[in-house]
DNA sequence: TATATTAATCGTCAAATGGCGATATATGAA
DNA sequence: TTCATATATCGCCATTTGACGATTAATATA
């Protein structure tokens, strides 16, 4: 039942479930997710560790950044089920659809690129 | 989304899930299901009008009872499929196998019972 | 109509949730 | 080692949630 209920509790909060429909398009860093929900760093982390905590995302350092993806083979059941369903749910959502749209420049303009890429200052 | 939103808050409270499940096994009214739960009637009301907003459940009247089942053909998809995912998952809940096992003696000593019924008294 | 019973609603309260900024931690570069 | 960047954690606050008892509403019966 907990297990259960972790899933669900993830999955209750629109800006977590937000996270999961763009984690479909590809894995991004926590400053991506901020950018793109418009919501604080504290904040995003916070989510995606209950995202984690739930099996329903993994993440993966990759030098200062923490790459998040969608778990794969997760341990429950539950979170690897709703993640097959969120793969057709919630493909109209209009609000998600202008986040998929800005993702591009949150990852060109986004602050967490090494110094050597930036394009701003 | 605000529909998704809605059936995943539904389902992330213990106590709205067994009554889901308890559902499964047959219909019952508000007493009955405080009864099992061991919660107040006015909680149970609550809880029951927040997973019919979901669609996850219909309710009937019948005298003086209401009468809650599972929803059928719910306007919600999201809904019947968690409807139908549930009734596979949380099989093996301890809690859950004592609540049904109650469920009969809450029926017969329940006090929602029509007075010419009642063997109580 | 008056009474009893079931369920819904209201008001209240403690705990959980989601948000933020500030701080601590971890990593890479100078 | 020192500095910069990205993320995690901490402390705080407003809102939501789940619980209750008391009251209201609806229905059946006397």
């Amino acid at each position: 039942m907990k297990t259960f209920i972790r899933v669900m509790k993830a999955l209750s909060d629109p800006s977590r479930v937000r996270v999961v429909k763009l984690l479909q398009t590809k894995e991004l860093c926590v400053c991506e997710i901020k950018e793109v929900l418009g919501l604080a760093q504290s904040t995003v982390s916070k989510h995606m560790k209950i995202l984690e905590d739930a099996g329903l995302v993994e993440k993966n350092r990759q030098g200062t950044w923490m790459i998040y993806s969608l778990a794969e083979g997760s341990e429950s059941a539950y979170a690897e089920t709703m993640l097959t369903k969120l793969s057709d749910w919630l493909e109209n959502d209009k609000e998600l659809d202008k986040m998929r749209k800005a993702l591009p420049a949150a990852a060109v303009q986004r602050n967490c690129a090494p110094q050597s890429e930036r394009i701003d200052q």
